[in-house]
DNA sequence: TTGTCAGCCGGAATCGATACCACTAGCGTA
DNA sequence: TACGCTAGTGGTATCGATTCCGGCTGACAA
């Protein structure tokens, strides 16, 4: 076939080239592309061999200004360098190319400010929806604006009000930190320390799973709770204090991957040793966990399901289905050899 | 202001809206908001009461489509819950967004013609420029096609052939790996295991980097090289048959983070002390190498550096400079507890 | 023979913004 | 007074597709 030659000639051909080369109207190179009834063979043959010969494809752009929706979803994460958003990102991208769809990425870099930024940029590429993971959940200036706004919505694991008629993935953080919390107890710990970050769902979430558990048994609360960034700074010098407070916790919880590490660096340093003098729980597995000496027991959850089960509600929002809608996906405590007995 | 009433009238309000409500044209409007020098000040003060009005935002896919650019770039790579992917992302979308870029994100799932799927929709889409990782350097379809194509491309840690015109960012594999492979040598070891992933750049160099250093130093080539996959599947497997050989390595280096997962595990599982028994190095730091019990010697680079420096390549192509560049990013040997002398 | 209707097709308006061209008003100059 | 020039403005074609509307053709029934 000559068709590289011809479609050499030029960068990109467009619809009016394919109509005139196959002698009919454009309309007509519509309808054959779109699978519209009214065509007959022979018209579908000649537009098929015209777009054939120029290597037509159309251009999205266009097609998006007339048919009014882009294919398109922006999503918007804090920190995607960290793993747990990655691979919510990825089971998202996933789902929603499969479905046809595009991915529109943006990183806030921990800046709030920057959410509402992106959210607003996304709007003017007219992104058919949104998954957010937003770094403030309080932010008032956002929380007015996707309220305002009728871009469907998905949000990762965070509260919004309902008025913003977002739907929701959220981890059940209660059932996880209960059972790790439980399980901390039945070792005889009593002095708890938990690091958590922002005070965004999941923090809050771990935080009162570890205040009713203790509340249940009727035990006083003789836990430490340690409130600041999600990061392994914050991780390390939340975990120096606690070691250095008047009355040291013997077990520590680290709520996020990051903090784990922080503290585990400490910990380090100082020559504990994990299941012996301190147990230790972290969250959201990463490779350390199981290679670290001793393996270190986790809530854990599956994050790219976290952003198939987003892509997927974002979907149905997307193809009209009115009502918002909160899915709640497991987490597992995972008990492992950094929990022992308490001294 | 009675901005918000009229405001929340209609989704969106457009150009033609603007105009009527300042009593102007449209090409004034336009004139106004894209800064061109012919307006007068009353005229610009009656645009921009309007606009604010009206609480209008330019629709950027009218705009794209007038001005044949998109302000949007592509980035494609075969797995993005790879820390190293994730981290390159956030290193590139930061620094193109910075520049008023929005990036268009998909991940090909480590599958060869998904790369080229992913290039086609990014054009259809009008991406200004694109940013790739493949899966497969050699994959003939996708290299015709990436030499046919006009659009800027920067293509990171891969070859390919000068014909696709593309910008490279490189990691200079190595100078680390040789140097890790000196130090190892130093220590008395002669028999080195190097496991790899699939025959791209990263796996070449590095193996070529072992080869170099035993030729030069004259030593007899008693290396074994193990290819595969990128995983921790692969890693483990090639661990134990490296193990298990009649006359076994007395060095290990896994060169990628996937593959240092897998050894590890294995290695532990055999309760293998590293450093003494067997030493180790890994490519690619992360938060394991530190906490792991030895310390674990990695080759290392900033991954965030190569997303930043490739988004900076390519916004220079962007902007009209013809000339492909080529930039080479230093990787580091970090020796650490992990490597000991030679039994 | 005429009317009806289904099937198929072309023409043109439209999506929302840009940019070129033509025009006007106001000013300076010969 | 007539003319040219410039700053500022409006009208309109255009980017590349979709879709509505109306018209033509041929088959079939009355």
């Amino acid at each position: 076939m000559s068709a590289s030659s011809t479609e050499l000639r030029r960068g990109r051909s467009n619809m009016r080239e394919v109509a005139e080369l196959a002698g009919v109207a454009m309309s007509s190179v519509s309808r054959v592309l779109s699978g519209h009834p009214d065509v007959s063979p022979l018209m579908r043959e000649r537009v098929l061999a015209a777009v054939e010969e120029l290597g037509y494809r159309p251009d999205m752009l266009a097609q998006s200004l007339r048919r009014r929706e882009t294919m398109s979803v922006g999503f918007v994460v804090g920190d995607i360098s960290n793993s747990l958003f990655a691979e919510i990102l990825k089971g998202a991208e996933t789902t929603l190319r499969e479905a046809g769809y595009s991915m529109l990425f943006s990183d806030s870099g921990g800046d709030p400010e920057l959410d509402l930024a992106h959210v607003r940029l996304f709007e003017q590429r007219r992104a058919d929806g949104l998954i957010l993971s937003l770094v403030r959940e309080g932010q008032p200036a956002t929380v007015q604006h996707l309220e305002r706004i009728e871009t469907p919505i998905v949000v990762l694991d965070r509260e919004l009000p309902e008025a913003a008629g977002a739907s929701r993935v959220l981890s059940d953080h209660r059932a996880g930190m209960s059972a790790a919390v439980r399980h901390l107890l039945a070792l005889g710990h009593r002095r708890i320390g938990l690091i958590v970050g922002q005070p965004v769902r999941p923090a809050v979430e771990r935080r009162r799973a570890l205040e009713q558990v203790f509340a249940e048994q009727g035990l006083a609360p003789t836990y430490d709770v340690r409130e600041g960034t999600f990061s392994a700074e914050h991780g390390a010098r939340a975990t120096a204090a606690l070691l250095d407070a008047p009355e040291p916790p013997t077990a520590l919880i680290a709520g996020g991957n990051q903090l784990m590490i922080g503290s585990l660096q400490v910990l380090r340093e100082r020559g504990i040793a994990l299941g012996r003098e301190l147990s230790f729980v972290g969250c959201d597995d990463i490779a350390i966990t199981e290679l670290f000496q001793p393996p270190i027991a986790v809530v854990r959850r599956d994050n790219e399901l976290l952003g198939r089960r987003a892509a997927e509600l974002l979907l149905r929002r997307m193809r009209g289905e009115q009502e918002p809608v909160v899915e709640l996906l497991p987490t597992e405590f995972v008990p492992r050899a950094s929990c022992g007995q308490a001294p």
